[in-house]
DNA sequence: TAGCTAGAGTTTTTT
DNA sequence: ACTCTAGCTA
């Protein structure tokens, strides 16, 4: 222990020796402060705390699992083995499917994930014939959770007027009863939302004091990463949880509060002096991630904030080069900057690409970033985005599990019932959701029960119901002995998904096979790594888990050299030799959604201070003059947060105005005979999904306009049926370009162009039949005059 | 009931 | 630019 401990300075050993009573740290950026908790739980356990009475809970599980692998080379894996560790709410998850009898829920309970939630309050407004103009789904499931997250239940809601006045001013009369119906359905179908995970919780410790002693008890040293971003929900749990021994120890830094929209106190850190006695208080000052450039550009930046702890971060490191500010012409010319920036640093300081992160806003900026790397041959990874687990094909398979685990699962069952297609239609179902709202059952219970109920369903389709569950039942047979593998594999055969993905030939059918694939293999791995553990209750259930709470970061296994693309929110924590923050323009970073009080705007600026102190050896700051934004064109202006820095730390490189056309890069998809300007002009419309060369000719009729198109086929793709598209087409000598972005495959006709510039339509005709989808970018085009 | 189309809404960030 | 859905037709 001792020669671990050697390792950390004077500042960092203190807190880590500090053993008992309640103590915060204030760990600026890079000090240090993971390495603090991991020492500090490894020193508790030298000192005779029992691993199982630690609880450290962490901003991400793959943040958690990492600590635990540290801590098990220090004092072994046996011991280690014990802590619990975790997100939030996983942590709670665990702790709620022990105790859920107490609350009346199954142990057994769905996670409903964001889009259930979402489904479900739509289902509801509809139900209750509400406007959903007034009531948009989106915003009632965002009012409902930061309701869940300040702990007001609908019994609280009714006892508030100040809420229900709010909701009556903001001509939503009905907000309560919707709450009220979404929480009875989320009840009635054994889930929880991820904030009933908290919520619930709370209730747990609040109403039954054997639970709350139970668990003090056990958790007699508390440890909070990420303290800053804690809400209400989880403020209030850590209270109560550490009321009893009150050695409790929280980690943060107020600067890096970047979680407000989803209901993180920034108080929460700032007065928890107040909240325990004689707390000991913490100060990591010292960076040792950064050159001094970056900690001082940094620095500049967070002075503009008024709201924030008094803390000076400083480094020993090198001075190391400056931060670079590019400006590019366009967004395409932001990534083409980005990609060769990486390559040229990669060549000249022999680096992996792992090395390298670009940081944006918004994940849809991913998009240029992403086709200029693949144009470079520079292999990159998305982080965030749609999950892996959220994809349509994805949730489907795992509704059908989810449904054998919880039958009473609502949004698993409606996502099902008649996918693949077997002829239960949206009437049966509508009518199939009022009965079991009438009967106060399950919509399953409802199903099992066909013969036997008052129900406006004729034979016929009752008898593909009756197929239905027995289908559903034989899983839930079979699960009994079988393992999960075992299911999902007959799952997915028996369904019909297979058959349903393998039908129509298309690459997308194809990417749908491939990703059911994965998931198969991600559950034999599952399954495996159970039976390693030695654990009977290697269960479907416990795979459920782990995936309704699994993010994109705990599937990284670290195991390919990629340059990563994430948001800014995910990189914190996180930490890269070469950074890249692209998108530094007004209204996109800060947001325009967030320009509105000063608080939301030093929020931003908490969230640039985040990205710029992920950097080590360089940072990069680009933003562009132009960029599409919801399709179209807009000028953008440089983000005040540039001008913020110091010039001191600034190095202001050469616009990529003068950029020239890049044979090389470009020409590779447009044909020769195109000409550069439109070329040019299309490379930033443009995106392949795959490399393909499409060629084309250009013949253009009496009026300069494209009259007709003959669109062939690339030989190993398959011809589809049918044939219009429409398409709005930005000007006429994009017309090539949106076409082959929107087209399928096939032969066909232009049967009519309509308007010009911004407004021009095509219709195109095939010979073959027509466009299911109009996505693929792998035609061949050719104009004829 | 299934399949197709036109039109609306979307992009702030996530467990 | 892309996705989702209501509403239409067969």
């Amino acid at each position: 222990m001792e020669e671990y401990l050697s390792q950390l300075n004077d500042a960092q050993l203190a807190p880590t020796l500090q053993k008992d009573g309640p103590m915060i740290v204030i760990a600026g950026a890079g000090s240090g402060k993971t390495r603090v908790l991991t020492y500090r739980i490894a020193y508790l356990m030298s000192q005779g705390v029992d691993s199982f009475n630690i609880l450290a809970l962490t901003f991400t599980n793959k943040a958690a699992r990492e600590m635990k692998e540290r801590i098990a080379t220090i004092v072994g894996s046996s011991e280690a083995k014990n802590l619990w560790m975790g997100t939030f709410h996983s942590v709670f998850a665990k702790i709620l499917r022990v105790e859920a009898d107490r609350l009346g829920y199954p142990s057994n309970f769905t996670i409903y994930d964001t889009q259930d939630s979402d489904r479900l309050i739509a289902s509801i407004i509809k139900e209750m014939n509400l406007d959903k103009d007034l009531y948009k789904y989106k915003q009632i499931r965002s009012r409902i959770s930061s309701y869940k997250n300040s702990l007001i239940t609908v019994k609280a809601y009714y006892q508030n007027p100040e809420l229900i006045e709010a909701d009556a001013m903001a001509r939503r009369p009905k907000m309560g009863e919707i709450y009220k119906n979404y929480v009875d359905r989320c009840f009635k179908a054994g889930a929880m939302d991820f904030d009933d995970l908290l919520l619930k919780t709370n209730e747990l410790l609040t109403r039954f004091p054997d639970v709350l002693a139970k668990y003090q008890n056990k958790f007699r040293y508390i440890l909070v990463d990420e303290y800053q971003d804690t809400n209400h929900s989880q403020y209030l749990i850590v209270r109560a949880l550490s009321d009893k021994f009150q050695n409790i120890c929280v980690v943060g830094d107020d600067a890096q509060s970047i979680y407000a929209f989803r209901g993180a106190n920034i108080n929460n850190i700032l007065n928890f002096q107040k909240d325990y006695d004689n707390v000991k208080l913490f100060r990591l000052e010292q960076n040792y991630r950064s050159t001094k450039n970056i900690v001082n550009a940094a620095n500049s930046i967070i002075d503009k904030n008024q709201t924030k702890l008094d803390k000076v971060v400083w480094t020993s490191n090198d001075e190391g080069p400056k931060v670079k500010v590019n400006r590019s012409l366009t967004d395409g010319d932001e990534g083409r900057f980005v990609a060769s920036s990486i390559f040229e640093n990669k060549m000249q300081h022999q680096l992996k690409n792992s090395d390298f992160a670009v940081l944006y806003r918004t994940n849809a900026q991913s998009r240029a970033i992403e086709d200029a790397l693949r144009k470079r041959d520079i292999p990159y990874r998305i982080y965030g985005g749609l999950s892996f687990y959220q994809r349509k094909e994805i949730k489907d398979v795992l509704s059908y599990l989810r449904l054998v685990i919880n039958p009473a699962d609502e949004e698993a069952l409606k996502r099902i019932i008649n996918y693949p297609a077997r002829g239960i239609g949206q009437t049966t179902v509508d009518r199939l959701i009022v009965a079991a709202n009438g009967y106060n059952r399950s919509i399953f219970e409802v199903l099992q029960n066909i013969d036997k109920i008052d129900i406006n369903i004729n034979t016929g389709t009752k008898n593909k119901l009756k197929d239905f569950v027995t289908l559903i039942e034989s899983f839930q047979v079979m699960n009994q002995t079988a393992n999960a593998f075992e299911l999902a594999e007959h799952v997915t055969k028996a369904s019909g998904l297979i058959r349903e993905f393998n039908k129509d030939g298309t690459p997308e059918g194809v990417a749908r096979m491939e990703n059911m694939e994965e998931l198969l293999n991600g559950i034999k791995d599952f399954v495996e790594g159970q039976k390693e553990l030695a654990d009977a209750t290697a269960s479907l259930a416990e795979f459920l888990e782990d995936v309704a709470l699994a993010t994109d970061l705990d599937a990284d296994k670290g195991d390919s050299d990629h340059v990563a693309l994430m948001t800014i929110h995910l990189a914190k924590g996180l930490e890269f030799p070469y950074v890249y923050i692209v998108g530094l323009e007004e209204d996109l970073f800060p947001s325009a959604m967030s320009m509105n009080t000063r608080s939301e705007l030093e929020e931003e600026r908490r969230l640039f201070y985040v990205a710029l102190t992920r950097a080590e050896k360089q940072a990069y700051l680009t933003y562009a003059l132009t960029r599409y934004r919801w399709g179209k064109l807009i000028d953008a202006e440089p983000s005040r947060f540039i001008e913020e820095i110091d010039d001191a730390y600034l190095d202001i490189i050469t616009p990529i105005e003068e950029r020239r056309f890049n044979p090389m890069l470009d020409a590779d998809i447009f044909g020769d005979d195109i000409p550069e300007t439109t070329r040019r002009a299309n490379a930033n419309k443009i995106r392949f999904k795959k490399p393909v060369q499409p060629t084309f000719k250009k013949k253009t009729g009496s009026n300069n306009k494209p009259e007709k198109m003959v669109i062939s086929t690339p030989k190993n793709l398959k011809p589809v049926d049918k044939a219009t598209a429409s398409t709005n087409l930005f000007d006429t000598k994009l017309t090539v370009g949106n076409l082959v972005e929107h087209l399928r495959f096939g032969k066909g006709e232009v049967l009519k162009i309509e308007g010009t510039g911004s407004d021009t339509k095509a219709e195109i005709k095939f010979d073959k039949g027509g466009v299911k989808k109009l996505l693929l970018r792998f035609a061949k085009l050719e104009i004829i005059g």
